[in-house]
RNA sequence: GGGAGCAUAGCUCAGCUGGUUUAGAGCAUCUGCCUUACAAGCAGAGGGUCCGCGGUUCGAACCCGUGUGCUCCCACCA
């Protein structure tokens, strides 16, 4: 068969990937071997395929199909999160393009399109990671609200609040008073504003001295005021000691509000003095909590005063800010305005200026289920890759706030809390079980007056659950897959939601299978461009990786972002990796091209090509970088094992070993050695399976007809590996490299042929090398000598000596510079190794191999110098 | 403000337990080659104050301290 001039990725990858589907290889079910599990991150259902899916899934990929060859059961879960924020964004989106408003349709209603919407747009992500090659288990494709899994969130809800962990409570939030909703953390944007910051005298109750001063304060926002509960100072800020405990009275309104101290205030900001607003600021709460001071809400939803602000009720809250600081002025109040530069938050999608706001929501408390979580990961029984993020998650959970997991959304899991019209609720999986419960204390409800909580639960509070309830283990307990894959083997994910969601499920886990999630996490990197920064959707600066795959094909993709990445380090994309990429798969295609040619010319070779010491070198060099690869991957050190590949198969095999064993031009080549060729590549195919799946699959099949397919071929075992071989290539490779530098110093044209002289005192080791040398610096004769050989090249490698005699010879000088640099280097070597070993200490007190490599460095540099210095010699 | 990390060739980064023949790779650069597998290639070469300073050690790119510069996460100071 003819063989393109370059690999065409394209067709291939379409073709192997719908073969190994049909075959079923990635499907997984219970059986004899060990498991090896892994469920994905599930991507948001909104999502397409991004930079970071591909280094995510990539991982993820090389993980499972070297499991799978190595003899597992190998399982990856795909499926998607509802992701209730996102995808409410996107539906209501859609919407209001059409006409829309969401707050023109029920509940109901709404979620008729979400989920039409779901089953259109949604999973898009899925099909994409076909395209990349991921050994997904298709039949396993799960969805955060798939039925099962729903009922099994609101069954955990459930039994938490029986436990005591869940619990209603007040909290602030951010509020889009333009949209009238609360808004999640990552909503808002912070933006530096040039705002004003007014200092403020209140009066102080009383007749004395110090009430004559009365009290600063410094605020940028003093429409706040008519809500204040206190002012508060620093307990040792001597200004203010005294007055600690008096009262003072709020501007405009005189109400009468305590002088609290307490730590958080900054001495040195402002005044020192800080005016206390529970209802709206974040801190501010958390001092009325803790000082049980009155929350006065002085907001409506929609940013005006409300009657308890008891002045410019109705009127919005900006334009009081500028109205009241004239009355303030005129009542005295005002001493004086700075200019000031502050972060103010806004509305992601309005843009409204985001108003904290108090609100009653639901919460997970932390501290019980947080403990197995954090001993698991000290003591090592889940391992993170790297180290590193132990600490970090160490901090994090020993400083564990409890989680509000309550969502003003409709797209999502519905919390499963009943109300009578009273305020009294049931928490219950249906409205008939929470009629029951409430009937006990209220005999006469009716179940038509009972509602059912508007909110949902956080995206987080269901994937928390993902690794044992794609298994069902929770809606079908006990179940032989949740007993068979559980605990799944490696997490492959980003440490940006190492809190998120990482810790909470290692929580779940052990709250609700009694057991660890996953036995290793492996973090890895951001993606980001060129300039450092993180690729995202809004700054529009990730690539469109579809076009990439078309332009480079799914495998140097992988390469490409898989070369630059070690766990848990940031990876700066740029497209010169996947051209090498790119590169590779023609390199390799072409050295298929050039074994093929050889089946052609199978016969009886010329005695004097001997490649049989190519042959022996190579195949311990490859069991011995198969060892070097098994041991990485055990570290999760991917990267590396993909460059020690890479390496082995362009350097060694192509550019040595393949011109090794290379006949001469139009030349027959042994049987055996075609042989032993195609059984190295086939074994170099399958370390670099893991990594690049459909060229060397497509390799694989056009190098011999073969029995199955590599990506479920089990590895063998690797043998003994003889380092004395492995140490004779290195050193013929030290000789073909020195013997070709000289010839181009010397300005020898590559086909001039030369006549090698070596002198050595061991002829023997020459043997093996001795045709692979010749063919390889062009000699057409070698032979040894006890003496120089006159108007030649002269080359010191090692402890022998080579002379390249040819007609062409002409002396340029660029030998002797060569010998010449060569022995100074070697001088400057010595005295340094001697003032090593000359150091009494260091003889004391090194270890005795140290001691020994030095001496055998001195050695071997002596001997060297006589060797160059002998050859200079020659010259003269 | 709290926490974590990074600084090694022009660029992007490896360098594991301190000692492996005076620090490695890819890209870029330079020289020579269109050699019947491959010019998206081959054969070579050059290129380093391992961020500065101090310390520990017989020995430091690696350990400790300190300074400088940068990055990320968390919290958002009225």
């Amino acid at each position: 068969m003819e063989l393109s001039k370059n690999y065409l990725p394209s067709e291939v990858e379409s073709k192997w990937y719908a073969h190994w589907n049909e075959k079923g290889y990635f499907n997984s079910t219970p059986d004899d071997r060990p498991a090896y599990s892994v469920v994905i991150p599930p991507p948001n259902v909104t999502g397409v395929l991004h930079m970071g899916h591909c280094l995510n899934n990539t991982i993820q990929d090389i993980l499972v199909r070297d499991a799978r060859m190595k003899g597992y059961n190998a399982c990856w879960v795909p499926g998607t999160d509802h992701a209730s924020i996102a995808t409410e964004a996107k539906v209501v989106a859609m919407l209001r393009e059409r006409g829309i408003a969401k707050s023109s349709l029920s509940r109901d209603e709404f979620l008729q399109y979400a989920w039409e919407w779901k089953d259109k747009y949604g999973g898009i992500i899925l099909q994409q990671l076909k395209k990349m090659g991921c050994s997904l288990d298709w039949d396993r494709t799960s969805f955060t609200m798939d039925d099962d899994y729903y009922k099994s969130v609101i069954q955990v809800f459930i039994d938490l609040y029986k436990k005591g962990h869940i619990y209603r409570g007040k909290r602030m939030i951010h509020w889009d008073v333009k949209a009238k909703t609360a808004l999640s953390d990552e909503e808002v944007i912070y933006k530096e504003v040039n705002s004003k910051l007014f200092h403020l005298r209140y009066h102080i109750e009383g007749e004395d001295a110090a009430a004559q001063m009365g009290i600063t304060i410094a605020t940028v926002r003093p429409e706040t005021i008519l809500g204040d509960a206190a002012i508060c100072v620093h307990p040792s800020d001597a200004r203010y000691q005294h007055l600690v405990g008096r009262f003072a009275l709020v501007p405009l309104i005189n109400r009468r509000i305590p002088i609290i101290a307490d730590e958080y205030v900054t001495p040195d900001f402002g005044t020192g003095a800080l005016k206390v607003t529970p209802a709206h600021d974040m801190n501010d709460y958390q001092l009325g909590l803790k000082y049980q001071l009155e929350i006065i809400d002085t907001m409506e939803d929609d940013g005006t005063m409300s009657a308890a602000a008891t002045l410019f009720v109705g009127e919005d809250r900006l334009e009081v800010r500028k109205k009241i600081i004239p009355l303030l002025e005129a009542a005295g109040h005002l001493v004086k305005t700075e200019e000031y530069i502050n972060q103010v938050g806004f509305s992601e999608r309005t843009d409204a200026m985001v108003e904290p706001r108090l609100s009653l929501q639901w919460w997970v408390s932390m501290k019980t289920l947080s403990k197995p979580a954090l001993a698991a990961v000290m003591d090592d029984q889940i391992h993170f890759h790297p180290a590193k993020f132990k600490n970090l998650y160490r901090h994090w959970m020993e400083n564990i706030k409890d989680w509000c997991i309550s969502r003003q959304l409709w797209w999502g899991h519905r919390i499963p809390a009943y109300y009578a019209p009273d305020g009294s609720f049931a928490v219950a999986a249906s409205v008939e079980e929470a009629w029951e419960m409430l009937q006990q204390t209220q005999p006469d409800l009716l179940k038509a007056s009972i509602r059912q909580d508007e909110d949902c639960l956080d995206t987080w509070f269901s994937s928390w659950l993902w690794p044992f309830e794609v298994f069902h283990g929770l809606s079908q307990p006990n179940n032989a897959e949740i007993k068979y894959y559980y605990p799944t083997n490696t997490l492959v994910t980003a440490p940006e939601i190492i809190f998120f969601w990482v810790a909470r499920m290692i929580m779940a886990g052990y709250e609700y299978m009694g057991e660890l999630p996953f036995k290793d996490v492996y973090f890895t990197g951001i993606v980001r461009d060129k300039l450092g920064r993180k690729m995202s959707k809004s700054l529009g600066n990730s690539p469109d990786l579809l076009a990439l795959i078309d332009q480079y094909g799914a495998d140097a993709v992988r390469f490409g972002i898989m070369i630059a990445s070690p766990a848990g380090n940031d990876i700066l994309f740029d497209e010169s990796g996947l051209e090498q990429g790119r590169n590779f798969n023609n390199k390799m295609w072409n050295a298929l091209k050039l074994i093929q040619m050889w089946k052609l010319r199978i016969g009886h070779a010329d005695e004097s090509a001997k490649p049989d010491f190519a042959m022996n070198w190579f195949e311990h060099r490859l069991n011995h970088t198969r060892k070097e690869v098994a041991s990485m991957m055990e570290q999760f050190r991917l990267s590396e094992a993909l460059k020690t590949i890479y390496s082995l198969i362009w350097d060694d095999f192509c550019s040595w070993y393949l011109e090794w064993v290379k006949p001469g031009f139009e030349q027959p080549i042994q049987a055996a050695v075609y042989e032993r060729t195609i059984g190295y590549f086939e074994q170099l195919l399958q370390l670099l399976h893991p990594f690049m799946p459909f060229i060397t699959e497509e390799i694989y099949h056009l190098l011999q007809q073969q029995p199955s397919d590599l990506c479920t071929k089990p590895y063998t075992q690797i043998p003994d590996i003889d380092s004395n071989l492995v140490n004779a290539g290195e050193l013929l490779k030290q000789l073909i490299s020195g013997l070709r530098d000289a010839r181009i110093k010397n300005q020898l044209k590559p086909k001039t042929p030369v006549h090698l002289h070596i002198q050595t005192n061991e002829e023997k080791q020459y043997d093996a090398i001795r045709s692979i040398l010749a063919k390889q610096i062009n000699a057409t004769e070698v032979s040894f000598t006890n003496e120089p050989i006159a108007k030649s090249i002269v080359v010191a490698i090692e402890k022998d000596r080579f002379y390249l005699e040819t007609a062409e010879f002409q002396e340029t000088g660029a030998q002797l510079e060569t010998l010449q640099k060569d022995l100074a280097h070697q001088h400057q070597f010595l005295e340094q190794v001697r003032k090593k070993l000359q150091n009494e200490r260091f003889v004391q007190n090194a270890k005795p191999e140290v001691i020994e490599l030095e001496r055998k460095k001195e050695a071997d540099a002596l001997a060297r110098i006589q060797t160059i210095e002998a050859s200079i010699a020659g010259l003269q």
